[in-house]
DNA sequence: CAAATAAATGCGACCGTTACCCGTTACCCT
DNA sequence: AGGGTAACGGGTAACGGTCGCATTTATTTG
């Protein structure tokens, strides 16, 4: 106990520092400097002497001083920031696609927000705007076209990714019919020739999954075994779709989906009607997500590079960024097939 | 060089403002109106004639004015952003509960940052001081427990979801004990009696799964027949465990996961040691995720209501933002089974 | 040792808003 | 006619930084 609670010296008149965050001010007078010298080390300078930057530092670390990045941005006039807005979070091919893009985006010393657009037109259109709002130094649109594309673009940066046929941006996609491709290419080797494909949702990803099952069994001379059964990208529209396949005359002997969910639906189809994968009918998906991975189910599946899909679309960013007048470009990454116990020789 | 002057001087002297984005001050000026009846329109306020406020949105509109949320947040000393941090976004577990929270947040007023921790301390850490420097008006954390999680809640309102025992922040959790208690009863109840359980990694939640598990199987005097198997929270470890009991002698008839991804790992197993669901092993989950209710898999598995505790993270952040000295609270959200094809009759 | 040069630091004008205050106008109501 | 009130203009002070430029201090040079 000695006398220093009784002196509430020059402490007691000091502003209110405790109760609101302390600021570059706060921290300049504690350590007997000018708030230029504080934003100097704050920013890594190298023009400020070791003395004074050691002083600085321990006055900030006292204070528990954490620069305040809303006035920085407002001053710089950019936030480092990028807006990520996809339809839906619980797709897990956006999910991995996020951490390709965060992972590359830090390297830029950029940070990713992730909105929601929930596969409502109107919600994708305010979480733009909110973005554009924020400030946001650049946008990544995941399967999701607001009508406000072309004004978001206008005044920032946009990539696209997993669209196409868009003018005025840049866009990283999946080669799709490459994909299908391969898909084919597997059943065919094995033996195949009655294979079918089911069709995702209207969307330009579907058109050239299905274009690219096309172009192959032409390739193969099997034009006349084609079957197009009209689906949806969902487990049920995979069911039902596979069920209609697999009980009408002429039954495929494989089924080449337009993604996972649906391949796994058509797996609960071939269940039910007792029939045997691979050994009486093969399935093959698209994407590759973590479902076609699981031992119960897995599915052979044409494997999206997300991480480097994640990867381009930062640097198709990145560069637009810093020269945003440049040509738009088109970036196509290239899929592979990964195999595994849902496809195999026909017959078994 | 003396013609300067003969220069187009009113055009080169104006500010450019179609470079950059047009301003509050633009808007004011175009309306003909002051900056502050501009700032008025804005936000909404009740005191300004419809023939102004319709001359300033015709004006904002024309110019494609977008109010500066930094500049915004900067003086009113708040960004109404609420910072969320979930360990991975592949979980989902995870994005059904954001959509929960962003749902709740969107009524609010508030929008949420997606931060993905990446399993990895730094990385977590790295992101909560981003959301701090950003300040955001609130923080989230799901199944995360950074270092510096007292240091946060110090600075601003934190809410944790999945965890518990941690003192000074509102938590809000499932009750994984009810859970637990709601897979035994039911297995109980088709007859079961050997009903083993897989542990998850080492966690509030694992252990308080387990414990649940434990005092079930004590309230019905199966005591003696509890087993428990070391695990974590993947598929493979499910796999591996389940391989394990089900090789055993005195092979249970029953086992309870400690979530759906471990389950579906347990259900391959069985597959492998052929074994029949549920005939000769009844299985069940934790979670309910959408992998559960795929046709294909179809397993049993214990509900955590995520878009309530989204919900309830969302009000709990909101009242202690308007009450930041508040005492702490912890909710506890009610699971429910949900019942599908992996558990019946022991014996068939 | 003074002068020249370089390095370190302080000063103050912004950035785009909000939130005041005060003065002015126009209109409405007894 | 007088007084009250709602609508608006114009000004100014924040908010917490950054940055160019002026100023001080330290170091080298002739």
């Amino acid at each position: 106990m000695s006398g220093d609670e009784s002196a509430p010296r020059s402490d007691a008149m000091a502003p209110r520092q405790s109760a609101s965050k302390p600021t570059i001010r706060n921290v300049a007078e504690r350590a007997g400097v000018s708030k230029s010298l504080v934003s100097l080390v704050m920013r890594g300078s190298p023009h400020v002497s070791e003395r004074r930057r050691q002083a600085v530092l321990k006055a900030a670390r006292e204070l528990g001083y954490r620069p305040n990045a809303v006035a920085r941005s407002l001053v710089e006039g950019r936030t480092r920031l990028i807006g990520a807005l996809v339809a839906d979070l619980h797709n897990p091919f956006f999910a991995e696609f996020l951490d390709g893009l965060q992972e590359s985006l830090h390297g830029e010393g950029l940070r990713m927000l992730v909105g929601s657009g929930r596969w409502d037109p109107l919600f994708e259109a305010e979480a733009v705007e909110a973005f554009l709002e924020m400030r946001v130094d650049g946008l990544v649109l995941l399967s999701v076209v607001p009508d406000s594309l072309q004004e978001a673009a206008s005044s920032v940066p946009v990539v696209l990714v997993g669209e196409r046929d868009v003018e005025g941006v840049d866009i990283v996609v999946d080669d799709d019919e490459l994909g299908a491709s391969l898909a084919v290419d597997h059943l065919v080797a094995h033996g195949h020739r009655r294979i079918a494909h089911i069709e995702g949702a209207p969307s330009a990803t579907a058109r050239y999954r299905r274009a690219g099952y096309e172009a192959a069994m032409a390739r193969h001379g099997l034009s006349d075994q084609v079957v197009v059964e009209p689906g949806d990208f969902t487990e049920d529209g995979g069911y039902r779709a596979a069920r209609a396949l697999l009980t009408r005359g002429e039954r495929p002997t494989a089924i080449f989906a337009p993604n996972d969910l649906v391949a796994t639906g058509a797996l609960s189809a071939t269940d039910e009607l007792g029939l045997r994968v691979p050994q009486d009918v093969s399935i093959i998906g698209y994407d590759n997500t973590h479902l076609a991975a699981i031992r119960h189910i897995s599915l052979t599946s044409v494997d999206q590079p997300r991480r480097d899909m994640g990867r381009v679309a930062a640097s198709l960013l990145c560069s637009r960024i810093e020269d945003p007048s440049r040509e738009v470009r088109q970036e196509l990454v290239l899929p592979h097939l990964v195999v595994r116990a849902t496809t195999g020789p026909v017959g078994g």
